[in-house]
DNA sequence: ACATTTTAATTGACCCATCAACCATATTGT
DNA sequence: ACAATATGGTTGATGGGTCAATTAAAATGT
């Protein structure tokens, strides 16, 4: 693929374009991540994935990993692995579901409450701050397009 | 942590609240993921990570892994490994570079350049129909909404 | 000129995430 | 009641992605 001035123009115009919606959301995402990643292991020593979980479970109480995979559209085995870890270090409580042998009931330990309680102010606070350089009207579109856009990925 | 439905009601206000942007914006970009993979598998069997550096390096037509790694803000060990791969496949080719021997110069073979010119249409539909959906206004915004979002990430 | 500091690239370690295979229990249809 | 099917959960394989350490070659300062 020899390149000519024309021909590097020509994909300068196009590139960027393929990538732009995608690829710009991609790239933001990792940085998201990444700051998520940091506040979360400094303020408590959790994951990201740990703190999702403890969250989920922290707000529905007591529930299952079926559900949460259905509710959060989380992985089975993203989950099975996280809590087998939660549970081990008593972060996560379980009894058995007496109406089904298969399924296990969830909920936080005292020790999972505590890190819920301490870790949910930072986490809201990083949202405001996320938020806080965005209109109301920014905010509503912006959502709107992720609607549009989760609904065309999934064609 | 028991819960009331008043406890709970206050949860589904505050958490969701909590993860509205980021949980959500990881979501939509799981399934956009998804959805690439699916159609570059289907189109021409490389992943999408392969298809991104064959684009970056269509792009450029010849380039470095480490300018690769500042424009796109990809990981260098990524690349690396990625490279290597598609350079014993044959997508990529190779030569010395004469004014620094660390590194080396990288373009399009033959076959790459086979696989980037038949993925570019397909690539480029797929851009289209995400932003089918879009008013340029909304697009403008969501563009918008992302810069912010990237500058608030790296403090 | 030579020691110091940058930079290009590779590699290893590690965790996240997805997918498929699998086992155990429940549910459903007949 | 029992066979077929669906569901809850675990595990293995694989690839994506980040980070730190390492090696080699340039660039820089004195």
């Amino acid at each position: 693929m020899p390149q000519t001035a024309q021909d590097t123009q020509t994909n300068v115009d196009t590139l960027p374009l393929h990538q732009f919606l995608t690829y710009r959301l991609s790239r933001v995402q990792a940085k998201l991540n990444a700051q998520a990643t940091r506040i979360l292991r400094e303020a408590s020593g959790i994951t990201l994935t740990q703190w999702r979980i403890i969250a989920l479970v922290g707000a529905a109480g007591e529930t299952r990993l079926s559900q949460l995979a259905r509710e959060a559209a989380l992985d089975k085995g993203l989950l099975s692995r996280n809590l087998k870890g939660l549970i081990e270090d008593g972060v996560i409580a379980t009894r058995p579901d007496e109406s089904d042998h298969r399924a296990q009931v969830l909920s936080l330990s005292a020790k999972g409450a505590e890190i819920f309680e301490r870790t949910l102010p930072v986490s809201r606070e990083r949202q405001r701050k996320l938020r806080a350089g965005l209109t109301e009207e920014e905010l509503r579109v912006f959502r709107r397009v992720l609607d549009k856009l989760e609904i065309a990925a999934e064609e």
